[in-house]
DNA sequence: CTGAAAGCGCTTACAG
DNA sequence: CTGAAAGCGCTTACAG
């Protein structure tokens, strides 16, 4: 059935039906300011049996709100951000929002043009988790056109201007290897895709401002063993990429060591994956031979055997709370100081870790 | 740093504060028209140090179009879908096209009110994984009023001009249990949750309109079955919920049947995972006792042990595919014939299958 | 190539 | 409670 698609009628359309003035069908239909019942009923009939449905465009033109927000990920197939995105429009859709999703694939010029986009399409406000913790520039330019932003999961610098919520991931990485150290463990090896940030790490003092959270875990890695008294060993920190085949590689150059760990901490759920796998292979017993730690409560760390003991960030919520300090701000409006929330992630015991 | 907002400049500002007209200006600035280029300079100039940004809500109500597409689906979180979206936006944002993305939670409801908002905001069309594949009026409705859909991942009743893309579940059921009766299994379980649909698809005999694919699995199992020669036994068929505790138990229950199945399919990953467990606590050997086939290639399916043999869905493409076929549907106009394609699932035969 | 004017479809003061 | 008019910020014929 394929008929020609008649010009959706207008307002000026259903008043016409209901012998009634633009203004009045309007009053009836959006359901503000004051119209008598029976007009209302007209309104609403005439509506009806013409087909007629408001025009989002233009009366967001007129409101200034288009009651939509705009959110900016790096890779939505990742379950950290699908299961953040879901706890974003389980607050907002209820409050009357809509979300404007944007994929950047961790390209900054992505995500440049992306708030460019929102921002003329005048979202409300945006919530992005940045590609580029160093590069704020366009998320403060935004903010001053008069776009909210929350940062989520990662702080930016030179985004002054914007709230944020994240996850204490020092002070997670931290308790995980406080864990092993009270295990007896003394050689404790880490799988990170933060190594080249080592330098960096080791010389500062201050704390930084925009950082990925493998690199904040590997700091937290790093104090924990310092607060235990121990020097690091370079030799312990396995680099890897961002995908399973190069945490494998990095696992087993750790395992190839001389003097190779007892224990090993994982820095993020893919990189465990792939450590998981080079320790099965090389046929090691976890945890009498290797204690190991991963990220995130996945599916897959309780049907391994033995089960993973992981670090479990709180990510619904990571994503409800955007949503919800994001709603705050919107409707708050600038005056209010800038808000930044850090979540605590949980150290979950299971059967991977044990005495040295 | 609190600044008071400046209104937005409008394109009035930059026509006045460049010396031409507004027609000159929007023609500068959104690149249609002709105009000088020493006057394109100055507008571009003007609008620069203005910080003018386009109206994109304004543009929109002129043009017709907004450049956006509504993506509905049950659960982002679900792997499957969040996959599906990284598909949809990696193909629909190059070509300039945002993406609207509405949650539904499987309530009819949210769905209707979500393609009520996105035909409001008038997105320029949507793509849909429909709560209830047997209602499709709000679909065909969205349809008439000129709003492209494309059905994703299940077939809907009563959305006759819907596109849709989806995989053919039931062949691919069919075909991993004919791999199982190859091994020589003849007591053949299946976890499903399509399990109070089975008198149906025992009675039916036409392919059915709308239906979820859970159900169109369950369909291939007993088809696959039937062209063996082999009865359908329906205490072989375990009921379980959409969760990994209710195909524990379903699976137990098999298990513990006077003549227990030799092999069990499920017929979706969070159901494999309910199983694999179920087996594992049973301290079954696989496939020595028990083979075992699970839903798509998540990444645990590599990591225990046996690794699982596994259909594997083409859930990424399914998404590319879909917005390719949204945006054909855009560009081509409503004259086109509806187009429904199905894509082909494979069978990954690992470790967890073996002679019976 | 450029401009004056109309118009997209609403909401909002302002009168009555 | 209702209406006439203005206006949101653009693009599009239509003239020149």
């Amino acid at each position: 059935m394929t008929t020609r698609q008649p010009p959706s009628p207008s307002l000026i359309d259903v008043a016409r039906a209901a012998g009634v003035s633009t203004a009045t069908a309007g009053r009836a239909l959006g359901g503000y300011g004051q119209v008598r019942a029976g007009t209302r009923e007209r309104v609403l009939t005439a509506a009806a049996e013409l087909g007629y449905r408001t025009n989002g465009l233009a009366r967001s033109m007129i409101t200034g709100s288009t009651q939509t927000i705009g959110v900016v990920v790096t890779d939505v197939a990742n379950p950290f951000f699908a299961i953040a995105l879901r706890g974003i429009t389980d607050v907002v859709q209820p409050a009357g929002f809509e979300v404007l999703l944007a994929n950047t694939a961790g390209a900054l010029v992505a995500e440049q043009r992306a708030l460019t986009v929102m921002s003329e399409k005048r979202v409300d406000g945006v919530i992005v988790a940045a590609a580029q913790p160093a590069e704020g520039a366009h998320l403060e330019h935004a903010i001053e056109l008069g776009v909210p932003i929350v940062l989520l999961d990662r702080q930016v610098t030179g985004a002054a201007d914007a709230d944020s919520i994240t996850i204490d991931n020092e002070h997670a990485a931290a308790e995980a290897v406080t864990h092993l150290l009270e295990l007896g463990h003394r050689r404790i090896g880490v799988v990170t895709e933060a190594g080249e940030q080592l330098p960096a790490l080791l010389a500062a003092d201050d704390r930084p401002g925009g950082a990925f959270p493998s690199a904040m875990r590997l700091r937290g890695y790093l104090g924990a063993l310092g607060a235990a008294g121990l020097e690091v060993d370079e030799h312990l920190i396995g680099s890897a990429r961002y995908d399973r085949d190069s945490a494998y590689d990095a696992t087993t150059r750790l395992l190839d060591l001389d003097d190779p760990p007892t224990a090993v901490l994982c820095t993020d759920n893919v990189l465990a994956t792939g450590a998981f796998r080079a320790a099965q292979d090389r046929g090691l017993r976890m945890p009498e031979q290797l204690s190991l730690i991963g990220f995130d409560d996945e599916p897959w760390t309780t049907l391994v055997r033995p089960e993973l003991t992981i670090v479990e960030q709180p990510t619904y919520e990571l994503g409800t709370r955007a949503g919800q300090q994001l709603l705050d701000r919107i409707t708050g409006g600038r005056e209010r100081r800038t808000n930044h929330v850090q979540l605590r992630a949980k150290l979950v015991v299971r059967g991977s870790t044990g005495p040295v």
